[in-house]
DNA sequence: TATAACATGTAAGGTGTTACATGATTGA
DNA sequence: TCAATCATGTAACACCTTACATGTTATA
């Protein structure tokens, strides 16, 4: 039940239509933190409205709504960000996929984490390019935030995958 | 839509109960990679077994079901395994919290950065114990390997989100 | 002998995904 | 004028969570 305070907080960085937060979760976001379709945001974003935690201010072409936090919705999405985390849910199929490397035979053990190692450092080094276009002074609160501490976690998150998958590979392969 | 070849995976490692799955989800596997509750996990079991990926190999005390994967089960297993990976679906509540960050005005904002960094050194930590509890030399593939690689990407992982969390509100503090 | 852990299940309700559906605007 | 992009929605189905429900075995 976290897709309403996503919505609440991409509001808050920035207003935005329900077209806009499907594309931001096609991007990073969706790749380290959360997914979700249109299917999901507009029926959200509609109890959201009438709940009295966003609303509409601006109408553009194409029926287009753009959406804003309220301050009913920014005080729930700061009790939800401050709020002790006790564990939030996870489920992340890439990392499944690297523990149960354990269930493998050998070959394809060592095959499936020279693959993944591989994949990290290209997805490290593509995003460190996206990184480098954000200058160094751009504030870290508001939109441009976003964007860079997603680039900036995804690369060293990249990096981790990487040597843990060599760290592995190395290990299996000295045994005997 | 992983549930099944999550099963599928830690049976292969190691046969077990419905029960031991469940205790498995609520353990390492279930803080980085996948959850689970008892209630999808026994319907998952029996519906594994009615297309018979999976079988019971024993019946213990209490109507306890030992599951094995059975060779379709396996074959079935390596073809997810080792398929083109594509952007398997992630959810992630902490990561998806760390990105919000720049929803926040500036004090909550290096406040809950501050405690990220703090946190997430305490997991470190008490995850590199239980890393140092493992031999150096316990084979990789098996039951013992599926707590080795989870144990030792949980603290590289931790690392990250500590240093991240630190360049963040280094960063923060250095504006003005 | 009582408590904790073991062990399995169903049902209702909520959430999310896939497929279906439509139409406007912009730029090549 | 055609294709891509913008923009929003509904319906059916699959999936997951919470609450309910039951009973056994080991151990302190």
């Amino acid at each position: 039940m976290s897709l309403p305070h996503a919505l609440l907080g991409l509001l808050a960085v920035e207003p935005g239509t329900g077209y806009d937060l499907t594309r931001m979760f096609d991007s990073d976001l969706g790749r380290y933190a959360w997914q979700a379709g249109h299917t999901s945001i507009y029926p959200e974003l509609a109890k959201l409205a009438a709940n009295g935690l966003v609303e509409v201010t601006a109408q553009g072409p194409r029926g287009a709504k753009t959406y804003d936090v309220t301050e009913a919705g920014r005080a729930e999405l700061r009790r939800w960000m401050l709020a002790p985390q006790q564990q939030g849910r996870v489920r992340n199929e890439p990392v499944l996929r690297m523990f149960l490397i354990a269930a493998l035979p050998r070959p394809e053990a060592l095959e499936l984490l020279d693959r993944i190692e591989q994949e990290a450092e290209q997805g490290a080094a593509e995003l460190r390019e996206v990184r480098a276009e954000h200058p160094d002074t751009a504030p870290m609160l508001g939109p441009e935030g976003l964007g860079q501490l997603a680039a900036e976690f995804g690369v060293r998150q990249y990096e981790v995958v990487r040597d843990w998958a060599r760290w592995a590979a190395d290990r299996l392969r000295a045994e005997n």
